[in-house]
DNA sequence: CTTACCAGCTTTTTT
DNA sequence: AGCTGGTAAG
């Protein structure tokens, strides 16, 4: 701004120029166009530091980011800057206690949301103990709802579960038609337009009957907070400062809920860069940070452009492959880092080949020095890694995998969550269900029998003493009612207080009785029990950490450990792994060592996803934001035969061709290497085994299904 | 009404 | 190659 260098503090000394204006910027919007690598966490995380030294309350300052993890990160790095200042000099020396500090609102729009909606949602109609739906149990619920539909027999079938999802799912994020929403994404359903209106005005009523929100539920009703006079009027005198990072993958939902918080921009920083857009999948759009200086007029917008990251060969090829984009702000990342080691494009015979240089090249950097978490590997699926997890626990490596199946996600988790989400709010059906048809002798029509039951008691148990089950269940049904009203007993409306270690020891304590009921159904049930126990075990060492059993139900689905370690208690910190993770989860991150595999196409772009031109350009920015996580080493491998069946060598299998986003001008700035037997060579290892709900909240639902009703 | 089995289709990324 | 949806048997 205006001030000469001695006014810097001398906390902003290392700041670059870019850097530095963006810190000290004033009230008005601010858009800050951050290339890869180029220190936006830095800048970030000081501009949220510099807030609190000019006075503003931490309180009064929200952080809007991507996965949790980043705001924890960022919450870190504003806490580092501040304890080192001295107390003396600071208009608030109070705000720079530890405790003051962390009252800063971080969170993505989600888990803020759940928040905002818990604390104010009342002035919208919506109860406060809500439970909210992940993914699966939405599909769930769209399903029971779908099955109910009088499906036509003939004609083109109906969208499955999941694609009915999606499509609603788009239309309230986008906040456009069904019909439109139908022509210009799912074409091929258009011809069930009218079912699915009722499909979702019935998925929508059964949301509302059960006092619960799904994702999308979180901003709509939000959103539907800002927009009304009560809700806007607490929400806008909330925050004095909101800063929202990623903005590039954010939706027009969200962006309308910024708009409506924030309506002059008053106070308000976006963080974002165009060429790292990955998330349209999920109804992001780059035009929010295009648009942002429309929306927000007399916006100040700040670009950084001195990448710190990455050494100048690999930075060479990144700034290549998107300078290919069709569309794209010109802007070259500049690095000071010196050339250093050239990045490689590696030819492998076939995955096998693949796995074992990545490996090779991942122990002698060990040798080197570089531990094992300074290393990753990405890939565009989940499932890309197989092989690769089986080689490295083969040879001993301990690894840690991102995206993918997670634990949260697999049967045995769901079931004891649904024991849980069940107690809390008697009215969900979706986890009711999936309770109730554990028990043998109950299927879907009991089950539903059942649910009304309950339903009609106003949630209470014991109406479920009256039922007399069949002979199968007659020993069981006492003591699985019994459990449900002692889990239901311990005062869920009431959310405990948040150091009472009788309070924290209660979710474990209910988490306990549910297993010792469940572990035998769990026995006979599923394959391999053993490591399933060992789950619910952890799941049990998580759950003291919580304070009450509906943070530990929000926060678990709003944010599920990303691999099954993470759900490991502190022993494993210290401990090396390598990191395995999909692209998409690597967003923001970087490590000295990153090999790309799979780089070939179908993979990179992804087979899915090459029907429009759309969908290529977010698949290049995919392959520009694997490549910008490197600092000094890059590795990109492709094999070059792939089997049909899995490991048969024998298989003629199919030549793959490298990834279209590598043409030949680009390859030649890698340092080409060829690794494996040769194809006709044989083999040179043998093949492996390896509440409301008032009025008001209705209103919200009827006002948003304007968009599928005609 | 439940459960077991079979056939046919999709197959990514995530809050 | 795994899962979902449908069907038939118990």
């Amino acid at each position: 701004m205006n001030g000469t260098t001695d006014d810097i503090p001398e906390f902003l000394r290392d700041l670059n120029e870019q850097q530095l204006t963006a810190v000290l910027h004033g009230r008005r919007p601010l858009l800050i166009v951050a290339g890869a690598g180029t220190g936006k966490t830095t800048t970030l995380a000081h501009r949220v530091a510099w807030q609190i030294v000019s006075g503003v309350h931490p309180d009064r300052i929200l952080l809007l980011t991507f996965t949790r993890r980043a705001a924890s990160e960022m919450l870190r790095r504003v806490e580092a800057i501040l304890l080192q200042l001295d107390p003396e000099k600071i208009r608030h020396p109070e705000f720079l206690q530890r405790p003051m500090i962390r009252r800063i609102c971080g969170g993505t729009f989600h888990a803020v949301g759940t928040q905002l909606l818990r604390r104010h949602g009342h002035l919208i109609g919506l109860s406060p103990d809500f439970t909210i739906l992940d993914r699966s149990d939405s599909e769930d619920l769209m399903n029971l709802a779908r099955s109910e539909l009088s499906l036509p027999s003939s004609g083109s079938r109906f969208p499955l579960k999941a694609t009915c999802l999606d499509i609603y799912s788009r239309c309230v994020n986008t906040q456009r038609h069904l019909e439109d929403v139908l022509k210009k994404w799912f074409p091929w359903c258009h011809e069930h337009a009218a079912l699915l209106g009722n499909l979702f005005s019935d998925y929508a009523a059964r949301k509302e009957q059960q006092r619960v929100l799904d994702f999308d539920d979180l901003l709509l009703f939000w959103h539907a907070l800002t927009a009304s006079d009560d809700g806007a009027a607490v929400l806008k005198q909330q925050f004095d400062c909101i800063l929202v990072d990623e903005y590039q993958d954010t939706n027009v939902l969200q962006a309308q809920i910024l708009k409506n918080m924030v309506p002059d921009g008053q106070g308000l920083t976006a963080v974002g860069d165009d060429a790292q857009s990955i998330y349209s999948f999920r109804a992001a759009t780059v035009r929010n940070i295009l648009d942002f200086p429309q929306d927000f007029p007399d916006t100040e917008i700040v670009v950084l452009e001195q990448n710190y990251r990455s050494t100048q060969q690999i930075l060479d090829v990144t700034n290549q492959v998107i300078a290919e984009a069709a569309e794209r702000h010109p802007r070259n990342l500049w690095s000071d880092r010196g050339a250093g080691i050239p990045p490689a494009l590696v030819t492998c015979a076939d995955e096998d080949a693949q796995s074992e240089y990545v490996i090779d090249r991942i122990l002698e950097h060990r040798e080197q020095g570089i531990p094992l978490r300074q290393q990753a590997v990405l890939f565009r699926a989940s499932h890309h890694s197989m092989a690769l997890e089986a080689d490295l626990s083969r040879r001993n490596i301990p690894f840690h995998k991102y995206g993918g199946l997670k634990f949260l996600e697999t049967a045995h988790i769901r079931d004891v969550m649904a024991f849980l989400r069940l107690a809390e709010n008697p009215l969900d059906a979706v986890a009711a269900f999936r309770v109730l048809q554990l028990l043998p002798g109950i299927g879907r029509a009991r089950a539903a029998r059942l649910i009304d039951d309950l339903r009609e008691a106003g949630g209470r148990f014991d109406t479920w003493t009256q039922w007399k089950p069949p002979a199968a269940l007659q020993q069981d049904w006492p003591k699985f009612v019994a459990l449900m009203e002692q889990l239901s007993g311990r005062s869920p409306t009431t959310a405990a207080v948040a150091s009472d270690t009788a309070a924290e020891a209660a979710v474990a304590a209910d988490l306990h009785a549910v297993r010792s009921f469940y572990q035998p159904l769990m026995e006979s049930r599923y394959d391999h029990p053993r490591p399933r126990i060992n789950d619910l075990k952890q799941l049990e060492v998580i759950a003291a950490r919580y304070p009450a059993r509906r943070e530990f139900l929000s926060q678990l689905t709003l944010d599920p450990p990303a691999s099954t370690q993470d759900m490991a208690a502190d022993p494993w910190l210290d401990e090396d792994y390598l990191i395995l993770s999909t692209i998409h989860s690597a967003k923001g991150l970087e490590w000295d060592c990153v090999f790309v595999i799979h780089a070939a196409d179908g993979n990179i772009p992804s087979d899915m996803a090459v029907e429009t031109p759309e969908e290529i350009e977010e698949e290049r920015r995919l392959f520009y934001v694997a490549m910008t996580r490197a600092r000094n080493r890059l590795y990109v491998l492709r094999p070059e035969r792939y089997y049909f069946h899995h490991r048969r060598r024998s298989d003629q299998g199919s030549l793959s061709q490298i990834t279209r986003f590598l043409p030949a001008s680009i390859q030649t700035s890698f340092e080409r290497i060829s690794w494996g037997p040769d194809i006709d060579g044989g083999s040179s290892s043998e093949s492996d085994t390896s509440r409301l709900i008032t009025g008001d909240t209705r209103r919200i639902r009827q006002d948003i299904a304007r968009l599928w009703s005609s």
